[in-house]
DNA sequence: GCCGATCACTTAATCGATTTAGTATGGTCT
DNA sequence: AGACCATACTAAATCGATTAAGTGATCGGC
């Protein structure tokens, strides 16, 4: 009745003069009780408003009930990140997992409870990823995990360790290189000749897969590949540099970016160029940000579906938790992308 | 040895040669052990790697260990909401809790388990507030409370929850009212002679009050207010047309601006009515956000200072966790901002 | 009419840590 | 030497749910 005070299983069970086994068979659903006390113990737990207190299952069932979700921590594109974890979240929901963040630090990383861990766009260098790896929990990672490079720390870690890690339990992915593609190709459909491109040098798989896809792709037509780099150190300058030096040559007429933060350079400053963005400078950008919908012209990107993304990620974590035991292989998916078209390139060539 | 198979007090006390109280009370500091017995518990469960479960503990002591984050659902500017959560999360390692965010659905909202909640940013309206009111866990706002609309439907409760529900264990906010004034007297020392706002119709504390603010500043200047709406129903839209308004008066000369959309679209379409910002049209933003920094000119805002933001709603829970029965009164604290100057609002009056 | 099987349920062990109550040891005081 | 007490520890209960093992009753088959 108070509603501080919890109700708990045996409150239920006395209540509807059973065993405390009894009334966790009939809440339960399994067989073992007969349908009169099922229902009697249903309506009973019902009218007392019970719900069973997780913290005592867990520590029965040895699980924790809760997924960690690991962020980078220099992100340029926060709201990719806010969205697909409540995608993580609304997920987990149906599982009935709790859904904890995991802070940069690696303080009290052993103190971490969780049954699974969901890294997104684990970072090349970002020694956290080998922790949580090594933390013998199954990793459903969001993206591709980077080879670690030369510099980076071996881990302290047995040949056991190293061998686990090799592998996560789950991939999530999106398919970059395709919508890469289409987007040049849209830049090339409304009328642009030379395409190029604001990378990004922060090493993760995404931004990797979308730069090289654009060389190769100017390798196909045998174009020279325009490309500058937006560095995490310094962030605006770099972005303000790599905007300049592609508008100076003068011969770029479409400009791809790959964070919300270029293509808005781009579209703020192109007026001191003489350009017109829509017209004789087409903008878009790898991923979808709210930002980029309030530009003046509108900038075309790729929706990633974060929420869906999120919501794969934890799909994934959930089957592998029930698998329990038998997963050899790891489960991978792909998670649909979608271009949305907007005024930023627009270009000569008709309508649409 | 293995690393998923965890170290249990058991284990320790074993080796230790010792019964398992023995084992607790050395390793929580408490008398009642010798110090020989402590010291060679403590090289055992170092030896051994032990870390308490924390599940175990919490049935223990009926806590979860938990602590919820409600975020608003539509939310315009993500990366305060991030940063906020990501300060909730650096402050609750300090007391050994875990963040939870809470889904926006009220479905499973019994099954929560929390040691408390932090609200950021209640929005009138959301019918989740008044659930997680009626929880009966201490609730932490960060910004205040609004009072319940009209049109809102009474929640069904007891007087004695109705009682409960008009306080909140704690309350945090920033002092938006001295952040607005400081932006409205930069502007005129900036040389604006006539700012203009554009407020969002989001019913939240501080967007009502930086609206009233300006109002009221207005006011004290005998000078007519030009108010401009950007709602979330259509924001697109409305921002649109909203900046289109404002700049079609002719007699705007600056534009402060609520949401960062807002702001950028001010900011690229500018040029369209023939203004140049930071020189004839002076533009900030009351609320601080990365894109603001890349845009030319970049645009003057007010750090809130997010993460501390979050560290303190964290802080303020604590305590109230802590104070366990005794706390009639509930805790307050403000944290300090911060305006960042940039272009937009160079104007023409000196350097700065 | 007796054996075995099935059903419906209860008892008790279990998860891992904390904590109360209880016990053995040694020392001090008179 | 016996009473008394503090110290250092152990045994066992506890948190709330799950579940293996056990008990009694009923039923069917031959």
């Amino acid at each position: 009745m108070p509603p501080n005070r919890r109700v708990t299983l045996k409150q239920v069970a006395e209540r509807a003069e059973v065993s405390r086994a009894a009334a966790s068979f009939a809440l339960s659903g399994r067989p073992g009780v007969s349908d009169a006390t099922r229902t009697k113990v249903l309506r009973i737990a019902s009218e007392l408003g019970y719900a069973p207190n997780q913290v005592a299952q867990n520590l029965r069932s040895s699980r924790t009930g809760m997924v960690a979700v690991y962020l980078p921590e220099d992100v340029s594109t926060l709201s990719y990140y806010m969205e697909a974890t409540f995608g993580v979240i609304d997920e987990a929901e149906q599982s009935g997992h709790t859904v904890t963040l995991i802070p940069h630090r690696p303080t009290g990383l052993n103190r971490l409870q969780a049954d699974g861990i969901i890294m997104l766009d684990p970072t090349r260098g970002d020694p956290m990823i080998g922790h949580l790896l090594d933390l013998g929990l199954p990793v459903i990672s969001g993206e591709e995990l980077p080879e670690p490079s030369d510099d980076d720390l071996p881990r302290p870690s047995s040949p056991q360790s190293l061998e686990r890690s090799a592998e996560v339990a789950g991939l999530v992915t999106s398919d970059h290189a395709a919508s890469t593609v289409e987007l040049l190709e849209h830049f090339v459909a409304r009328g642009a000749r030379r395409p190029g491109i604001i990378a990004s040098s922060v090493p993760m798989a995404w931004s990797m897969t979308v730069e090289a896809t654009y060389r190769q792709w100017c390798a196909d037509r045998e174009l020279n590949p325009l490309v500058e780099y937006a560095s995490l150190d310094g962030l605006e300058e770099t972005t303000r540099r790599a905007t300049r030096n592609l508008l100076d040559t003068g011969t770029v007429d479409a400009i791809l970016a790959l964070a919300d933060g270029s293509a808005l350079n781009v579209i703020t400053s192109a007026a001191e160029y003489g350009r017109r963005v829509g017209e004789d400078l087409l903008v878009a950008a790898t991923v979808d940000s709210p930002v980029l919908s309030y530009t003046d012209p509108a900038v075309t990107a790729v929706d990633l579906r974060p929420r869906e993304f999120g919501r794969r990620c934890m799909s994934v974590l959930s089957r592998v938790l029930d698998a329990a035991d038998a997963s050899p292989d790891t489960l991978a998916e792909v998670v649909d992308t979608e271009v949305i078209y907007r005024a930023s390139t627009r270009g000569t060539a008709g309508d649409r």
